[in-house]
DNA sequence: CTATGCTTCAAACGATCGTTTGATACGAGA
DNA sequence: TCTCGTATCAAACGATCGTTTGAAGCATAG
C-alpha cells in the first residue's frame, strides 16, 4: 500500500497543480491530469473522491506549508524588528515556495487563480487556513505602526496581499530579461515589493 | 436588421460578462450565457463566430472604454499635477467603470481573471490595447519622480497595477460592512489605494 | 497456498460541452 | 406582391466532461 499509493497520489497532485495553474480549475480536465501523471483516469476519484476534493487537496498541501513558514519567520523576528523585516516574513516564504523545484512556482499561480475564482466555498476555506496567520501579522504591523487607525491598517494589509499575489504569480507586464532566471526575477520582485509596501504602510 | 441585432448582441455580451466574471471563461457555458440573455443558443456562433471571439469582444468593448477614459483623465491633468492626481487618473476610471449599472462591476472581475489566466494570446491582446496607455502614464510618473531610475519605476508601476486589479475586483479579505454599498466600498478602496500607491512610488 | 484488502485498469455511464444545420419568420427594396 | 438577405429557432452533431463499474493485479497475513 505504502509506496505505490504515495507515488500515485503525489504524481496526481503535482500534475494537477501544474495544469490548474496553466488552464484553470475548470479548464484542466481529469484526463489531462491523469495523463500527465501517467496514472489511470479512475485514480483521481479513487484517491481523492472527486475533482473538487483534488482541488482542495492541491491547496491544502502548499498552503499549510506556506503558513507554517510564515509563522516561523514571524517567530524568528527579533525584539524590535523593522517594518521591512516584518514584511519580509510575510513575503519571502511565498517567494521561497515559488522557487522550489517541485512545482511551487505553479502553486502561486494556482493561489492567484483561487482569488480570481471568487468562489465562496474556496474563500471560506482560504480564510479558515489563512485568517489566523493574517491576524498575527496584523498584530505586529499594528505595533510597528501605532499611529495608524486599525481600519486603515486592514485596508493597507489587504493592498499588500493583493500586490503580493499579483507579483508572485508573475502576472505583470514586466517581462523577465534574457539571462535572468525565474528565481532572480522573483527575488527582484520581492525586493521591490517590500520596499514599496513598507513605504505604503507608512504613508501619511 | 438594426434594432433586433443590436439587442441580441448586446444582451449576449452583458450576460457573458456577468457569467464569465462569476464562473470563469471555461466555467461559464454558452448555454448558460444564452439562457441568461434570453436568446437562442445558436445566436452566439451566428453573431460572434465562436466562444473565443465572444470572450475577445467582451474584452474589447470595456477595455476600449477604460483606455479612453484614462487617457482623457490624463489629458485633463493641469500643468503641474501631484502624484496623487496622476494616480487618480489611472485608478478612478477603473472605479467609475466598476460602478456603472450595466455590468461594469462584473467586467473588472473579468479583467482580473484575464490576468490570472496567463493566456499568451490574451496577454498579447491586452498589451496591444493596454501598452500605449501604460506608457503614457509611465511618462508622467517619470517626470513626477525624476530621481527614480527607469527600471525601478517600471517595477513600481507594475505593483500598482497589480494592487489595483486585485482591489477593484474586490478579491480581498476585507468584507463590505452592512449598509455600505458596493460603490462606497470601491470608493474607499480607491482612496486607500491612491494614498498607499503614492507613498510606495515615492519610497526611499 | 489460499485468502484478504488495497490499488490499478479498461470500459462505459449519462450529462454537458461548442458548434452546425436546415427550416422558419420577418422586414425592406424592386 | 414577390423577393431576398438577415435573424431566430429547434434539433442534432461529435467530442469531451466527471464519475462509476466490475474485473484484474498484487502484496501481505494466516
Amino acid at each position: 500500500m505504502a509506496s505505490s499509493q504515495f507515488s500515485t497520489k503525489q504524481r496526481i497532485l503535482e500534475a494537477a497543480e501544474t495544469l490548474f495553474a496553466r488552464h484553470g480549475f475548470a479548464g484542466a480536465s481529469l484526463r489531462q491530469v491523469t495523463s500527465a501523471a501517467n496514472v489511470n483516469l479512475a485514480a483521481v476519484n479513487y484517491h481523492f473522491g472527486s475533482k473538487d476534493k483534488l482541488i482542495e487537496e492541491v491547496f491544502r498541501r502548499r498552503l499549510d506549508e506556506l503558513n507554517k513558514r510564515r509563522l516561523l519567520a514571524l517567530d524568528q523576528l527579533g525584539e524590535a524588528p523593522t517594518l521591512e523585516d516584518a514584511l519580509a516574513a510575510f513575503i519571502r516564504p511565498a517567494l521561497e515556495l515559488a522557487r522550489e523545484g517541485d512545482g511551487g512556482g505553479a502553486f502561486v499561480r494556482v493561489l492567484a487563480r483561487a482569488y480570481a475564482e471568487h468562489n465562496d466555498q474556496l474563500r471560506k476555506f482560504l480564510s479558515e487556513n489563512y485568517g489566523h496567520v493574517l491576524k498575527q501579522f496584523a498584530k505586529i504591523f499594528a505595533t510597528l505602526l501605532p499611529h495608524l487607525p486599525r481600519e486603515e491598517l486592514y485596508w493597507r494589509i489587504d493592498i499588500v496581499a493583493g500586490a503580493l499575489t499579483y507579483a508572485m504569480a508573475d502576472f505583470g507586464i514586466i517581462q523577465r530579461r534574457e539571462g535572468v532566471t525565474e528565481q532572480q526575477h522573483r527575488e527582484q520582485a520581492a525586493e521591490h515589493l517590500i520596499r514599496f509596501a513598507a513605504a505604503g504602510l507608512r504613508a501619511e
